[in-house]
DNA sequence: ATTGGCAGTCGGAGCACTTGAGTGCCAGAG
DNA sequence: CTCTGGCACTCAAGTGCTCCGACTGCCAAT
């Protein structure tokens, strides 16, 4: 049974582990921790954590690592979150505080917090799931191809282009615009893709040829752009840790490509009490990515659109600041896009 | 003077160097390659090359490696534009036969071409700079609140939002928005820029502080966008030769993620007759990259607009292979975006 | 111009040895 | 029951050494 003070113990293994990359001994531990006791009783109280997979050796007479289950008790028991330094509020405030639009809110998110934590950040885009229709324009590119635009109330904006059959007419153009704007305006995306089947039969026979296609690729478009994206910042901090990594960071490179690997694991990612979500090491073995950890949280703007930030690094990264930063970032974001 | 033996012996480095990593020695090119002479001639015109420094040896006695200038005559002489393999050309067909818009189709080229040469891919976006304005589209947000939508006949959508001082007028709205398009349609950035100064003075005057706000934006928008914009793909494949940067890829990475750089870099590099241009290792060395190859071709797509295409990875790359890849892609890219 | 031969160089592999950090265990004290 | 000091043991990593082999550079002969 772990005691209070293997407990602790467990804390400075990891901690000291994070700092210095090197297995922590006995000795090191009683040299700079007040613990009060000899190395002798460190060494069994360590004998209690290896006992239950908190700790391993490397090699048989070495200092002691933590596992990925210790350091899951260190993330869930013993991680007080380190407040933020001033400076790194100060960082907060000056980096998003004036900036212009979503899009730019969102990229200097995401590199703010790669700065905050040194490892790689990212912020999910609010899908456009929950987001509705503000406005739909219809552009002619040439005589026979058009481009149609679809503007959210979140303020995303998605296009598209088509080719049309017979050349493009200025007044009918405006006469179906009109329509899909009355027709669709307002609604989510659920119930536009119900709304779009209904509106060809709303137009005359011999022109719903031509509103088809443009309703099929708006179909497209509603579809499509329910899929989240993602912004990320930081990759180089993989290099910097690459010794942490068994050898190669390509799987991890590849999977931070690979956006849709990432989502999956965003959307599977359970918010504790504190709207903060950890996943440490195997636990993401099922996305290639068993040697690394991802730290998440909500973020909500305008409308509840319910969406995420966080940082991706290997398991051996410093949890507390590193949780601080994501959360202070999240919450800093919410007021900024709630209070719109 | 190198003679024509020499240069022979040159490429033969060049080509075992790139497929092993490692030095190559008098004795192993006469047993992989039928010159038709001794070990010690070929040492001969080994020392000649050393005296150009087209070759070097890592130690003293060990084999040779070719130095950037020998990459550089390489390229420049002895590279033989290897045609693609069949398999090569089918995935190009298979690859981007069927996209339906712009961004899609320079994201999948992005990853084809990093598919076709293992190294990382960058497709630069065509500018604003020589677009011209096909629509401009206000879409109120809230009452308080305006969308500014730029549409070109390039097909690029460039958004803003800016808070007003008074409620949003509809109908006034729409007046703003036809005299907008009406002075601005067609033009080009440039022209745009100029006219956009006398707009405001057109208006009444009670109503010019709104639209004024409108033209800044606008304004903005014209001037932000005429930035060059960057697709990336591969950058997992840095991670597998990181042997060839000197110990860590941080620089690279780095590099790739602040886009400016980049952007520069290609901006600088001037196409050769067959409209490719390259960049090799220390000719690098201003961007941070001078242990980096990049190669580049442009395209064209409708209206002129010119913008690149290309690949970047160590020095120690697969020139023959990674050009004929960047030249098709290139010139498959020019076909499809001019035809349309 | 080319060749074979030969001495010389140097990195890297293999090996024995040492060092030191660290463990596990035990018997004794509190 | 907990803690402690002591002691034997282990093992990775560093050091110094030799040996081997792959090369080069040079030279005299063809």
């Amino acid at each position: 049974m772990a005691t209070d003070r293997s407990l602790d113990v467990l804390r400075v293994i990891v901690q000291d582990y994070v700092a210095s990359r090197e297995p922590v001994g006995s000795k090191s531990i009683v040299e700079r921790h007040a613990f009060g006791v000899s190395a002798a009783t460190i060494r069994n109280d360590m004998a209690l954590l290896e006992e239950e997979e908190l700790i391993t050796a490397p090699h048989t007479s070495s200092g002691r690592i933590p596992t990925d289950k210790g350091y899951r008790v260190f993330v869930d028991q013993l991680a007080d979150l380190r407040p933020l330094t001033t400076a790194q509020r100060q960082a907060i405030e000056t980096f998003l505080g004036h900036a212009s639009d979503l899009d730019e809110v969102l990229t200097r998110t995401v590199r703010l917090l790669s700065q905050l934590t040194h490892q790689v950040a990212l912020v999910q885009y609010p899908s456009l799931g929950r987001s509705r229709i503000r406005h739909i324009e219809l552009v002619p590119l040439s005589t026979l191809r058009l481009m149609i635009v679809l503007i959210t109330d979140t303020g995303r904006v998605e296009q598209r282009h088509i080719d049309v059959e017979a050349p493009l007419d200025e007044a009918f153009l405006g006469e179906v615009r009109a329509k899909l704007n009355g027709m669709l305006g307002g609604l989510g995306m659920a119930d536009a893709a119900v709304a779009l089947q209904g509106i060809v039969d709303s137009f005359q026979p011999v022109r719903r040829a031509f509103v088809a296609e443009i309703v099929e690729s708006l179909g497209e478009q509603v579809a499509a752009t329910r899929g989240e994206k993602l912004l990320m910042a930081g990759a180089a901090n993989l290099a910097l840790t690459a010794e942490d990594f068994g050898g190669s960071i390509y799987p991890v490179l590849e999977a931070i490509e690979e956006q849709v690997t990432l989502l999956r694991l965003f959307a599977e990612m359970e918010p504790d009490q504190h709207g903060l979500a950890t996943r440490i090491g195997i636990e993401n073995a099922a996305f290639g990515l068993g040697e690394t950890s991802v730290l998440a949280s909500g973020y909500t703007s305008t409308g509840g659109e319910f969406a995420r930030v966080g940082v991706l690094g290997p398991t051996r990264m410093d949890y507390p600041n590193n949780m601080a930063a994501v959360r202070a970032v999240a919450r800093y974001l919410s007021r900024l896009l709630g209070e719109e």
